[in-house]
DNA sequence: CCAGTTGATGTTAGCGCTATCATTGCGCTT
DNA sequence: AAGCGCAATGATAGCGCTAACATCAACTGG
């Protein structure tokens, strides 16, 4: 209590306030001194209370808020070789979708006091790969990357790194190590199913041109192909326009235009991105069409604004919340396992077909 | 070339491979062994090329590539206090406008080799004091916070960290060292002009009840008393309706159907954000108004969707990258110059209004 | 009453890097 | 030839923390 922080009686093992190195911040031996015990007691009081008597955690405490001590966790991750710290890894948070992820994973790995380093990777792979090399170099305890495409050397680095590494947003038939997504192929497969259940048949698709939205469009058209062998006379039809990536307004609209050119008839365009069937409304309702009497929308994300416009936009949910609250829990009970081995493990999270107002639930009871 | 690894000639500083302690990632050492230098030399090949000749320069390169060097900027954050960490403080990224600052920031510092460790404050100060405290604990080289009022906990702490400060988005007049962002009362008075110019009267304002909101609202109304004072004959009006926060579209439709209770000849709302706007929209064509002819409607944010929408949104537009862009130049500067002192810098990046299709530009001209 | 056990605390020795100063070799001057 | 300045490199000593082991008192049971 009486005592200088900068001297023990014997002498303090560091070299005191006068050493030009020290950074001057209270340090935990600083605190140890107020409290009258060695730091290593302050540490386990901070880190392991259970180790350490009440009347001495106590006594730490309130040294720590007479010195107004904050830990110094660079040190601490040095000597423990445990940072604390999750890379995250997406390509943008400039999309709603990643955010939500990134939002949740931040939240719930909060709860264990874990923080979040965020590594923006671009669209390139080539991009991804310095940005690993950056990120690792901060040693998190795991590593968290939206998509499962990575280059050679992306993945020996991540195997080298030798820490827990999810996979997220994607599926992938070889996961590095855990895996939580959903299946593009499949969403494709569910919204053509969906809308000829409601009885369309003249499709036209608006796709950003990306691998995940191929996907998306190759699962709808082999479900369509599916419906034309079992209906050969239906006049089931698709015709698929390829938008520049990222999906803007003005792409939905000239995708929707390029579309009804070639397809006058067609009653419902399927787009890659809520962003793109936006713009198709906008064409449309210039266009004087009626949506969705006269031209179905169907799109993909469920934006905040999917269920705010009027007519609300049938769309499909992924949800990007529920990915990251998975993706913090699996590690942080990897974090607490004793074995912390990669587990090979696959998660598919699913997605939901929003039926909304731009698509008709019963087509097939009006008249063509 | 042909020397191992774990011993030195000298029997070399670190412990080697068989130390319990050690990670058994590659090390600087084991660079600096393969190369046949020091592993100072590495260091400074790495970090400082120019105090390193050609020759050694590349030798220690392909060294790093034969081993597979990654840097542990832990250590290396710890025996230089420079982490190369920024730490950015908002209170979610699952909003496009700060997603975008939180983007840019990330983008712009990546030139210089700066990573951004992302603190999620929530909407609460008592969750942002804990916020700061966990990542001051990561000895940032500087810290970016969203917003102005901090709790005194929070300044305290903030100014005993001597790290660059900059808080952005909102002005104050005792910025705690550096300061980017807009006023939102100048926003309010300046859409009330707008809409006063294009010849509106009657105005109902949908705002999410939270402080910047309130600033806005407060602009609005002061730029309308103006006006009344002109012109007091006018029949100019305002009527304010509060909406929950978040923002909703259900709490757009809400407010909306509140204010044309009781303001049936209401010609034009003004939202706190552009998700109450497509509330305000939805709700209006779902009463078979036509926007903007009978009712004209103005957002705030400029999300993504306002300028896809049909009609297309007026609103008001932050430039929520530019606003990273600054921040992250800003701070930039400060690392590279000698002087890392607070300037007590205040930099207003302004906003647009973007007129776009819920606002008639002229309704004087057209029969009321 | 003493070896064995337990719980609480202290001591020591690094974690892997960089600041700092020391050393070396070389070209140049006087 | 001795002295000087400079560029390149090396050796040393920490940064602030924690793993691992050491110590010590207070018990336990035979």
């Amino acid at each position: 209590m009486g005592r200088s922080f900068d001297s023990g009686p014997d002498g303090s093992v560091h070299s005191g306030r006068d050493n030009p190195r020290a950074t001057g911040a209270v340090r935990l031996s600083d605190v140890a001194a107020a409290a009258g015990v060695a730091a290593m007691t302050v540490s386990r009081a901070l880190n392991q209370p259970e180790l350490v008597s009440e009347r001495t955690r106590e006594r730490v405490q309130r040294a720590v808020i007479e010195t107004g001590y904050v830990p110094n966790r660079v040190a601490g991750a040095l000597a423990s070789s445990r940072s604390k710290m999750v890379a995250v890894l997406v390509p943008t948070v400039a999309h709603s979708l990643f955010a939500d992820v990134v939002q949740s994973i931040t939240d719930t790995l909060a709860l264990e006091g874990y923080q979040v380093l965020l590594g923006l990777t671009g669209y390139q792979t080539t991009e991804e790969a310095a940005v690993v090399e950056t990120v690792l170099s901060r040693r998190p305890d795991a590593l968290v990357v939206a998509g499962t495409r990575h280059s050679e050397a992306t993945r020996a680095r991540l195997k080298a790194a030798r820490i827990p590494v999810v996979e997220m947003w994607d599926m992938s038939d070889d996961p590095l190590d855990m895996l939580i997504g959903f299946s593009h192929r499949e969403v494709g497969a569910a919204v053509a199913g969906y809308l000829l259940a409601c009885g369309y048949q003249r499709f036209g698709q608006a796709m950003a041109d990306d691998p995940r939205s191929h996907q998306r469009a190759e699962g709808f058209n082999a479900r369509i192909e599916v419906e034309q062998a079992a209906r050969p006379d239906s006049g089931i039809a698709v015709m698929t326009c390829w938008a520049d990536t990222p999906a803007t307004l003005v792409g939905g609209r000239t995708a929707t235009a390029s579309l009804l050119a070639d397809m006058p008839d067609c009653e419902a365009i399927v787009c890659s991105s809520d962003t793109l069937a936006m713009g198709v409304i906008a064409e449309a309702q210039s266009r004087a069409m009626v949506v969705p009497e006269t031209l179905a929308v169907m799109g993909f994300g469920d934006m905040s604004f999917a269920a705010a416009t009027w007519p609300s936009l049938s769309t499909v949910r992924i949800d990007g919340a529920e990915i990251g609250r998975l993706t913090a829990e699996h590690l942080l009970k990897r974090f607490n396992a004793a074995n912390p081995e990669p587990v090979g493990e696959v998660l598919d999270v699913g997605f939901e077909i929003m039926a909304r107002q731009t698509t008709l639930a019963s087509r097939s009871a009006l008249p063509s």
